[in-house]
DNA sequence: ATGCTGACGTCGC
DNA sequence: CGCGACGCCAGCA
């Protein structure tokens, strides 16, 4: 039986929420940490249920290998993602992080990889 | 039960 | 170099 709390979604949500601050992280990046590099889909697919996690999720953190918000369209408000980002102190530009190399958080980090 | 779709990524042509 | 197709897993029609 699937335990609510090791549903794969659970943990890309808590990976997600472990992202600090003016932060971002890519789909693949999460999806290899939990050892599934070709399933980027399916994180961005938890992102989309993220509001039903037990906690905050930062959905707005999280952005694609090219550091665009492709998600932004499945927020409640387009614009909120960009917003929060820009919030945090992240440069978007034409719906994509600036130096997101430099703002790239890797969640293997905190795996203690 | 089968098939399509989906907040992506990588390889191939 | 640019575009296309496949793979991943799970939910939904």
């Amino acid at each position: 039986m699937k335990s609510p709390n090791d549903d794969f979604f659970m943990q890309v949500w808590k990976l997600a929420s472990l992202i600090p601050y003016g932060r971002v992280t890519s789909y693949g990046a999460i999806a290899n940490a939990l050892g599934k590099t070709n399933a980027s889909r399916m994180v961005g697919w938890a992102m989309s249920k993220s509001s039903l996690a037990p906690f905050n999720v930062p959905a707005h953190r999280v952005v694609n290998r090219i550091g665009v918000l492709t998600g932004r369209n499945s927020f409640e408000e387009p614009f909120l993602m960009e917003k929060l980002l820009k919030q945090e102190g992240v440069e978007v530009k034409n719906n994509k992080v600036v130096k997101f190399e430099k703002l790239f958080w890797n969640p293997m980090q905190e795996l203690d990889f």
